[in-house]
DNA sequence: GATTTTTCAGGACAGTCGTCAAGAGATGCC
DNA sequence: GGCATCTCTTGACGACTGTCCTGAAAAATC
């Protein structure tokens, strides 16, 4: 459905998907582009210039401009919501899960954070074009469910079960994300020690 | 500072702030357009038709589209913080004052919610440009004590402290509102009962 | 090696944007 | 009425956008 419509369905020769692979790489470019400069001022020129390529290819293998940001966003979502799954499965203690659950979350903050930027302008977005909403509930979904995980492994080694809902839980610790993000843009805070604080607080209340 | 270059500064005759009252009726007409457009898709021809202008006197009366656009954030101020005040001051009980809280918190989730949009899309923006993040933060701030000033009250009604910091109090609430905004924009839970469980859930964990 | 197909570059297009300048009305003062 | 100032409209400008088109380069096929 998304696929610009392809030369030659057959493909003849080998690598099946050298196409699918170019379309790869070209999302992987607007990926970079949106997360530097936000989904408003993200332009196919600006996108190919972090290519190797130049802007007119962009529609040899998207079918516009939509279509390529949602395949930047797949990919996006894709890297993004497998971060504490190794943490889960190998704490033995919940204060050990809480600890390092603490510092990868500070950490991701601090190593991605223009592209934390994008998720939140993302979903910014769909609030005035219907157009991506699929794809970032999706993704909200998924980021729920990650935390949740965590949340109820962190319960369960603990012994006693969450007195907060799944959903109460989101919301608390993306917000603190969310706030963590922007003392981290604006330069107050930059080691995060507010984040810390209040994440430590919202454990202690779960 | 932010005023355009006064075509004279005596001003002459009567009325010394009809150049002011102007405007401030621009602005609201930018304050409509921002609010049904958002901030990237608003320009100045499009607030112009929101008025009863045409485009080129928006230079007469700003310098520029910024000076236009924060006049307009500074209205948005003004009307927005005082929203729960009167709940605080009115009532006597505990449980009355969280019953008008969350009727009033729902209400203007209902009536003003492009409104409520455009602070959201308004406090992205700032990650991307420094160029209004004073007066956002300005903002944050006063929602920040306007919430406080609930919860405080409620749990002086109460005779029990407070069993959350304030700004994890704010930042739960806010994420419940923004939750709320989205459920209602696509058009999940037009009742809002999703974010009444969850507001109910929060302030039994206060 | 010749021919066909795939891949890519670059320019042209129609549209939109913020800004500015020139001038027409409107309004006040003498 | 004549003049000066304030207010507003209109049109133009250069820059930028997504999209499309033409043709060249590259690769695959025979």
């Amino acid at each position: 459905m998304t696929t610009a419509t392809r030369p030659d369905v057959r493909s003849g020769a080998r690598g099946p998907d050298k196409f699918a692979a170019r379309r790869e790489e070209l999302a992987r470019a607007t990926l970079v582009t949106l997360a530097e400069l936000g989904y408003a001022r993200t332009s196919l020129r600006e996108i190919a210039q972090n290519s190797a390529f130049s802007h007119g290819v962009l529609h040899y293998y998207f079918r516009d401009k939509l279509d390529l940001i949602a395949e930047a966003v797949r990919i996006y979502e894709a890297m993004c919501v497998t971060r504490y799954d190794e943490a889960v499965a190998t704490a033995t203690t919940a204060d050990e899960l809480r600890r390092e659950f603490s510092s990868m979350f500070v950490a991701t903050l601090q190593t991605d954070s223009s592209l934390h930027r994008l998720w939140y302008d993302l979903r910014n977005q769909t609030r005035y074009e219907a157009s991506l909403r699929d794809e970032v509930s999706e993704i909200e979904a998924r980021r729920t469910d990650m935390i949740w995980n965590v949340v109820s492994r962190y319960c369960e080694l603990r012994g006693a079960p969450a007195a907060l809902s799944r959903e109460l839980v989101y919301l608390t610790l993306d917000g603190i994300f969310q706030q963590g993000l922007d003392d981290l843009l604006d330069g107050t805070d930059p080691e995060m020690d507010r984040a810390r604080t209040l994440l430590d607080e919202a454990f202690d209340s779960i």
